[in-house]
DNA sequence: TATGAATGAGGGTTCATTCAT
DNA sequence: TATGAATGAACCCTCATTCAT
């Protein structure tokens, strides 16, 4: 006798979310070109062939994953600007949301920072990822404009201060990934020490 | 006729350093798995049976450069502790000799911070990598910590301040690396931006 | 309640059946490598899995459906040798009986011919095929050469005859096949038309 | 020192000759789907890696024979309507000029003819067959026509004579395959065999 | 009986590396 | 020294076949 339809369709969402939880974490760790499809298959405990009738090849899994890394963090940006107070206090609210996110699970993040730069990442899922980055860089800049309008930040160039709030959290990820390796390393950030680069 | 001796000599040098010149690019663009030897041959101008003259094969290329990478710095962050001034002096002698390089060569930093997350990477190289992370971690907290002592530097738990220069460092590469991508993104940053992250 | 014997029955010779329709249109129009249970299974509306509860595996469907080709052919040739008439009459016989089946169905017809040249094919169903092809060609031959001692058939090199009936026939087969290609073919070609290659 | 550009030249030719003399010879045997890279491989005495600095996959070997195989047969068709003497002795010149070939290189006839059946083959490289054959039938038929008009030829259904010629063709394609086979088949058969189906 | 999820062997293709020149 | 033809191991992917339900 036949399974049922529902059960069915609740094993193949297991098995699809089985193999997207396994792939993030070979993929954080090696990258696209690295990771096997037999790494994935072991690290999600499945077949290599199955994986195949879940998605259609390893790019695949990779864009779905990409796509998940992407969809909130525009929202949060969008949301940021919204936010009651001072430009600062906006840009403390992102971070308030962002950092822990990223300290918990900087797989995502990191996947992300890896398709900005590495140009063995195919064009259809790299696009998204840049287009993403320069939004939140705009939104970050539009911030410290306001902000240095307001006089609540520091005077320099606000391409420079952007970039460089930026560069701590890119830098986060890895070093969240890498919080195993180093020793004792505590709990995520507090996102005031970052805004201390923007005080005037 | 036979080639002298020292023109063979100077020509092996400078095929060896057209190769390596060439491998930096590739490899910060695509990762060292995503790299192929077809592709160095290419950037080098070079055949791709000649390049086995010269390394023994694609990893050693990689490892090569990792050396040079690392080797610098290593220095630096010694050099640093022995600055005349205060914790935070040295701190900032360490960033002006540090960054603008950064900037302006940031493939030999990507790699590294490749190296460090990059599971792809053989031991044998990605160990040194390590290695290098934890001395330079060290050389900041310890200035970090020295700071506080003197009152220079706030009061927050100092591996997080440390991961939080380390951060904006290593984000501050991957920044550099797209710094054509995106618009008119100008010099390297000023070191004081950084500090002030830690100032009390 | 279990079904009753007779019904299952009646049941598995439907789906037997079901399945070997299907697969002679899948099998003449791909040929047996190109052919996926897939197909068969698509073709047939019956699953993947079910397929195997009434044929060991594709060749044993194939090598069905070949016998089944077979059959009547070896049977045809057989009687007509027994036919009234002159040895032309007798073929004439053969080719009346023969043509319309081929020409309404000639996916069976290209399976065997198929077989004949195809190697990729398991030697134990295409032997039979080889063989079947001897007898058929033994037939017309023998009836060639008797058409010849009563002066009916010119005087070529009977086997150069023989090949060229036959050729006729093969050829038609495949003409027959792509009828729906091509405009407005009429029905089967009377047998007439290729005795006239023989007629002295 | 490197190989001359000519010497290299030279070797690449010869290569590519060897792969597709293999190649046409395996896929006649059996088809595009069943015939394995390995295969080809093996008959050209050339490693399977190698095959893929002269041909991007297997489809473009077979596409390139089959243009091969193409080219000449519509040239000559061509020709035929140009020659001398009344509809039928076109026919026979056509025919003299194309069946010796097919006896003894049936290989290239049977991929065509292969693939006018043969669904699983690639639209790209079937479309061009399917073209020249209907331009062979078109010419041939209009040869018919002339000849029914004149009086040479009998009066039946000229679509159907078309028909009946070309199968002989095709049928003598299959022929000339197994006269390996088959015991002592003699040479090429005379045209005037078939033409006499269309005799009045 | 019937389904379709699951497996794994095998085939196509890539690419690091070697070799003949 | 330098080239690029040649090899073969390894990887992606397909698909015949099995298995749990």
């Amino acid at each position: 006798m036949p399974r049922s339809e529902e059960a069915n369709q609740r094993i193949r969402e297991e098995r699809r979310e089985q193999i997207l939880d396994a792939s993030i974490l070979v993929f954080a760790r090696k990258g696209l070109a690295a990771t096997k499809i037999a790494d994935i298959a072991e690290a999600s405990n499945i077949s290599q062939g199955l994986i195949y009738r879940y998605f259609e090849n390893k790019e695949a899994i990779f864009a779905v994953l990409m796509e998940r890394a992407l969809g909130s963090t525009v929202l949060l940006a969008q949301m940021a600007l919204q936010q009651p107070g001072t430009p600062l206090a906006k840009l403390r609210w992102l971070l308030q949301q962002y950092l822990p996110g990223l300290w918990e699970q900087p797989e995502y993040a990191l996947m992300v920072t890896h398709a900005l730069t590495d140009e063995a990442i195919p064009e259809k899922v790299r696009e998204p990822a840049l287009e993403q980055a320069r939004l939140i860089m705009e939104t970050i800049q539009q911030l410290v404009i306001e902000g240095q309008v307001s006089g609540e930040v520091a005077a320099d160039d606000p391409r420079v201060l952007t970039l460089m709030v930026l560069a701590c959290i890119e830098g986060l990820v890895r070093a969240a990934l890498y919080k195993s390796l180093l020793p004792q390393i505590p709990g995520p950030p507090d996102p005031e020490i970052i805004l201390r680069m923007l005080k005037a």
